[in-house]
DNA sequence: TTGTACGCGTTATCAT
DNA sequence: ATGATAACGCGTACAA
């Protein structure tokens, strides 16, 4: 069977709370016991059993980070910061990922539980209806990078966010500045009500304050439910569906810097050039727009500043100096090579 | 305080046995207590304590996949063939990530232990004289697409690869018989033990059967730390102290696709085109080197079959059907648009 | 079908 | 400084 802390008593004839001491650093016990315990504890190979520990322990000064779509460029940056940060607090990092069909509450209530956290980072879901829920969550928490919705119920709620709709509208409104009239979106599928529906949004607005009326037509998306939305796939599928389609148009603006990828290859495959015959905009910031040949013009989140504020913001509530705060942070329209005066 | 166990049974005037026969869908009770209490457990949102579970369970159908270098986009469709593998198994699949300074080993053990599992998939991580070490573990593992270095203690080690050393001689070969004599290659520091190191020899040895002998000029690495390996800056720095340093070449090959797509843009950049005037050619065939502009030609790793055949061989090790079994897969030299006939 | 009681491995409290 | 022991929340053998 396995070692456990009995084995290492008997094995060097203390008592198990001697063990406990020895290993765990308390200050009262003699030094050469200690040595000989730990001497025991490499010898036999002894682990302590961490559900024996959470399970005495009342807390555990852990921060436990969840994530919906792991494996999104987006995210890996922000959760190195995340790594850095908690360390700072002398606390510990759990990365839980939430599978698709998930529900990350149901999750995050479980975690809470095993784990004795002291605060959860909920990164990239899709928090709609769903405050009461939150609320049965009995330790702090904030919403990062999420898209919270312009609905009103973002009171009493903490979150760190850019604002998808102000943003989009800048991005857009930027192609309409270099005169582009007839711009297309690749957009998310209707049933998104989280980012997608936001940048939309911004989308349309920019368009009817620059003197253009959206058409539907030029509203775009991939409805084969197998490809993961905010991917390169996603958008090369619907760029060339945008092409075939014949409709005329002279921009694209992408509500994602993965989908813009996609679908500037989609025009590459083509014939056509980036930004010659199309200009192409994205959304977020990630590395691969910026390595892009064409790099791409994007918004860049300040996804550094972003993610230090939602462990800041966290560790203020976890040590009560504050009520729910929420902090929209301002993108940055980041001029690359896929756009041109038309 | 939490609701437990107790709680519920107290409420609904049974034992704390029933509760438990109930909520683990025991064959022998009542159904209309069960009713009785499943009500109570929505009622007072009772969530069974998972550290308790875990002590008092001798097994759990759990597999976990440790992982270094989350983020890394040749890892993230893997994770989804072991996710829906492992769930057709019926088994739960925990990810648990390394972090950069802890030893993977180490946290198998504490795995191992806390979650009682069945086994455990390592991702990509260096495994070099730690044979001895990994068989403190009690349960089956597996290495996967790791880089088994071509050392002897491969027997007895469960894995599954591709050969490191045969896929980069042969995307070397390919640029040498594309007529490229002058072939730089973008490696990693000196230090690196594993797949690096296993590459850059491939590398070496393609140059000389094609009769060329390599050079150190065109050996070239960043030496900023700071930098993760196999990411784009890496690439991007190197290939512009390659081209600052004013040796002269036609063809790189880079160790990774992002170090090859980092180091197209420091071509572009330079007012250089690829691959009219350098080619370039990557390693691993991840999205973003399909979706570049141009293309990147590269070693395509059946990533797919090699994750599939990874949990069938653990789920073998696991049933006792088969002692240690390592596989090697074949890549697949994906020609894209980033070479050219000199 | 249901209840009682013990033990999982650990930490903390209280004696010693 | 060290030892004995209760408690953490749960599952289960055994008894009823």
């Amino acid at each position: 069977m396995e070692t456990t802390i009995k084995d290492i008593a008997r094995i060097c004839g203390v008592a198990v709370s001697t063990v406990s001491r020895a290993i765990n650093n308390h200050p009262d016990i003699n030094e050469e016991t200690k040595v000989l315990i730990m001497q025991a504890v490499q010898d036999y190979h002894y682990i302590p059993n961490n559900s024996a520990r959470n399970l005495k322990r009342s807390e555990s000064n852990t921060i436990a980070v969840l994530i919906k779509g792991i494996g999104n460029p987006f995210f890996s940056n922000i959760m190195k910061v995340f790594e850095k940060e908690i360390q700072k607090k002398k606390y510990s990092f759990l990365l839980h990922r939430v599978e698709e069909h998930e529900d990350e509450i149901e999750v995050a209530l479980q975690l809470e539980k095993e784990k004795r956290l002291k605060g959860i980072v909920f990164l990239g879901g899709y928090f709609l209806q769903s405050k009461e829920r939150l609320s049965k969550l009995n330790i702090p928490y904030i919403l990062s990078t999420g898209g919270v919705s312009d609905g009103t119920e973002k009171e009493s709620l903490s979150y760190v966010s850019v604002d998808d709709y102000k943003e989009s509208y800048k991005i857009v409104d930027y192609l309409c500045k270099l005169g582009h009239k007839r711009i297309a979106t690749i957009a998310a599928p209707p049933m998104d009500e989280n980012i997608g529906k936001l940048r939309l949004k911004g989308y349309r607005s920019a368009l009817k304050d620059n003197g253009i009326e959206p058409e539907q037509d030029l509203i775009c998306y991939n409805e084969d439910e197998t490809d993961q939305i905010f991917s390169m796939e996603y958008g090369y599928k619907a760029a060339k569906k945008l092409l075939d389609a014949g409709v005329f148009f002279t921009a694209i603006f992408a509500i994602s810097d993965s989908i813009a990828i996609g679908a500037a290859k989609a025009i590459f495959d083509s014939g056509k050039h980036v930004p010659e015959d199309y200009s192409i905009a994205g959304f977020d910031g990630i590395d691969y727009a910026k390595y892009y040949q064409p790099s791409i013009t994007t918004i860049q989140q300040p996804i550094e500043d972003m993610a230090t504020e939602t462990i800041r913001i966290l560790f203020d509530l976890i040590d009560g100096k504050k009520n729910t705060v929420g902090k929209i942070f301002s993108g940055e329209l980041v001029v690359g090579q896929s756009t041109k005066v038309l």
